[in-house]
RNA sequence: UGGCCUGUAGUUCAAUUGGCAGAACGUCUGACUCUGGUUCAGAAGGUUCCAGGUUCGAUUCCUGGCAGGCCAGCCA
């Protein structure tokens, strides 16, 4: 599926029948609507994809981005400033359409007047714990506050006097008056507006009473013009309230469309417990290329159209499912296939000598930058007679099926030579330390030119050309599919994947790479996908390792010693 | 012993609105290959949650079950 390809679902199937039917007057305006209390995760990039998407493919469509912050207590401009990285770097665009629900907040209190002057909202006494009783249960009705009667004078008096800063914190709410005994608790007179004398990071200390979100969310919707406002599933209860709200207050009335929120195998996605993996110092910080955050993916080497791809992909629905990790990876590597330069890296270096190759000979090899793209040209590669391969490229007594390198045998050298095995080298524990080859000159450039042919090529680094970097190896950061899956007295972060995260330190990397930047990504071939951290210095390079290339061998490996095991 | 929402290959989604249940990912097999990558070809995989009903015909409509999700913040 490429980037351009279109994919219908059940939210794009109402806006096309409301478009039909004119509810809109043609128009299509959606909305990204982040609250600023942390930073944004690939579960939010598929809310993003959508809201976004559908503007790009209707006409008349538009897309706003506006920050829901109206909890003063939870909200910072560091994650304003984070969410609006992301949004642009995933590639969406909202014009001149940046909003803030905290610079509709006069505008909302206008309303709540109205509101009270209708007789439907009041000022109430009660505590944050008589509330509670006062709601009753999932199966009893509630009880109605003693103060739901208040005439609309006292309630405009009261309410006035609460934006004036008269009242401590709790002490009074605006409440919405509707029906103490709704199935539906959120009709249970909800609070409309609590008093907070909190700083709010945009608004400064101008206000001491904030709007809930039940109460916003519509009236942001509605000042915008909004038409389909789409949000997650735990909202659907929520709608009735939304509805009642513009209802009576007869404003521009959006429809709200909930869709199932994103889950994936072997991570978590609720922003607590990636706020909590923070904290508690499970991983480096929101970016830490482990997080499923979109700065994380970023710096572990994702790309925008991989993650856009993968949104599309996995579609949109109204029930709760969990997507496989692997459709992820999958998308990266279909992505970076294309567009990746290969180079050469060795993880885990291994010598070999190659006695009949001149002492002080260097040849210069041409290499392909990326088979899949002509274009990409070619380099130069340093050959010599002291190279490192990969450790796991050699076994002394090689299993079946196991191809590249052993005793006596012959392999290709990437774009290089053929040679042969002649002699392994150990130290006295028995460990492998160096092994000898010869070369058969007439194979230069990987070509043998009496056809005979080899089960294996590997790649390759001349020692005295190497650059030596840090690579960073990064697997899943929960041992389980499902994080939250625990026995009984234990909870998800016993689940955390303690090797999640594995830093090899004298790499060998072909001299090309020195001079790449932050974020560039690289196939090293026929390991995977590498880009630069943030982390690196002009001294020392540090790579991240994006996602495995498809390894059978490993799969075959992994098969025998299961067998092996039983 | 409340209300709302949802049940289709292992997973994520389709099925032109009542007309032969498909795709992608994953898994497995084979071909090709100077990356055990890519690419290509193929295979396995289904009681469409269950039971009734309407209909020539039901994944789709109706009824009743069952299972899962959400809701008792002055969070969003």
């Amino acid at each position: 599926m490429s980037d351009s390809e279109k994919r219908t679902d059940f939210v794009r199937e109402i806006i096309k029948r409301d478009i039909e039917t004119n509810r809109y007057g043609g128009k299509v305006i959606t909305r990204f609507p982040p609250e600023p209390n942390g930073y944004l995760h690939i579960g939010h990039a598929k809310a993003i994809c959508l809201n976004f998407g559908i503007a790009q493919e209707f006409p008349n469509a538009r897309c706003h981005l506006r920050f829901d912050d109206t909890n003063p207590c939870k909200e910072e401009q560091e994650y304003v400033d984070a969410i609006i990285e992301d949004i642009r770097w995933l590639g969406f665009d909202w014009g001149e359409h940046l909003y803030f629900a905290s610079d509709y907040f006069e505008k909302m209190y206008e309303y709540a007047i109205q509101l009270i002057k209708a007789g439907k909202a009041y000022v109430c006494d009660l505590s944050p714990e008589e509330i509670r009783e006062y709601r009753g249960t999932l199966t009893e009705p509630g009880k109605e506050s003693p103060y739901r009667n208040r005439s609309v004078e006292e309630n405009l008096e009261l309410f006035e006097r609460m934006r004036a800063g008269e009242f401590p914190d709790g002490a009074k709410t605006l409440r919405a008056k509707i029906d103490m005994s709704s199935p539906n608790l959120n009709m249970r007179d909800p609070v409309m507006y609590r008093i907070l004398h909190a700083k709010h990071h945009r608004a400064g200390d101008k206000w001491c009473i904030y709007p809930m979100y039940d109460w916003a969310h519509g009236l942001e919707d509605s000042i915008e013009g909004i038409t389909h406002s789409i949000c997650t599933l735990e909202f659907e209860n929520h709608r009735p309230l939304y509805d009642w709200f513009l209802d009576q207050l007869g404003v521009h009335h959006p429809q709200q469309i909930e869709f199932a929120r994103l889950n994936l195998t072997y991570t978590v996605m609720s922003k607590r417990k990636l706020a909590e993996l923070v904290e508690r110092k499970y991983v480096s910080g929101w970016d830490d290329p482990r997080m499923p955050t979109i700065s994380g993916l970023r710096r572990r080497g994702y790309t925008p159209r991989a993650i856009r791809n993968f949104c599309k992909r996995i579609g949109v629905n109204k029930y709760n499912s969990t997507v496989d990790i692997a459709l992820l990876e999958h998308c990266i590597r279909e992505d970076l296939n294309k567009r990746a330069q290969r180079v050469m890296g060795v993880l885990n270096p291994l010598c070999i000598v190659i006695e009949n190759y001149p002492q002080d000979k260097v040849e210069y090899l041409d290499a392909i930058n990326n088979p899949e793209d002509p274009s990409a040209g070619t380099r130069k590669v340093p050959f010599s007679r002291v190279i490192y391969i990969e450790r796991d490229d050699f076994m002394e007594e090689p299993p079946k099926k196991f191809f590249r390198l052993a005793p006596g045998r012959e392999v290709r050298l990437r774009y290089a030579y053929f040679i042969t095995c002649t002699d392994v080298i150990k130290d006295s524990d028995g460990n492998i330390v160096e092994l000898r080859c010869t070369y058969d000159p007439a194979t230069r450039g990987g070509d043998a030119p009496d056809g005979r042919k080899v089960k294996a090529t590997l790649h390759w680094v001349s020692a005295e050309h190497a650059i030596t970097a840090e690579i960073r190896l990064y697997e899943h950061l929960f041992t389980k599919e499902d994080p939250n899956d625990v026995e009984e007295g234990r909870d998800w972060t016993d689940n955390i994947n303690l090797d999640s995260i594995k830093m090899i330190n004298d790499c060998k990397l072909e001299p090309s790479l020195a001079n790449s930047k932050v974020g560039e990504n690289y196939q090293f071939e026929r390991v995977g996908y590498f880009c630069i951290d943030k982390d690196s210095t002009q001294e020392r390079l540090i790579f991240n390792r994006t996602v495995t290339l498809k390894d059978t061998w490993a799969k075959i490996a992994k098969r025998n010693n299961t067998n092996k095991n039983k």
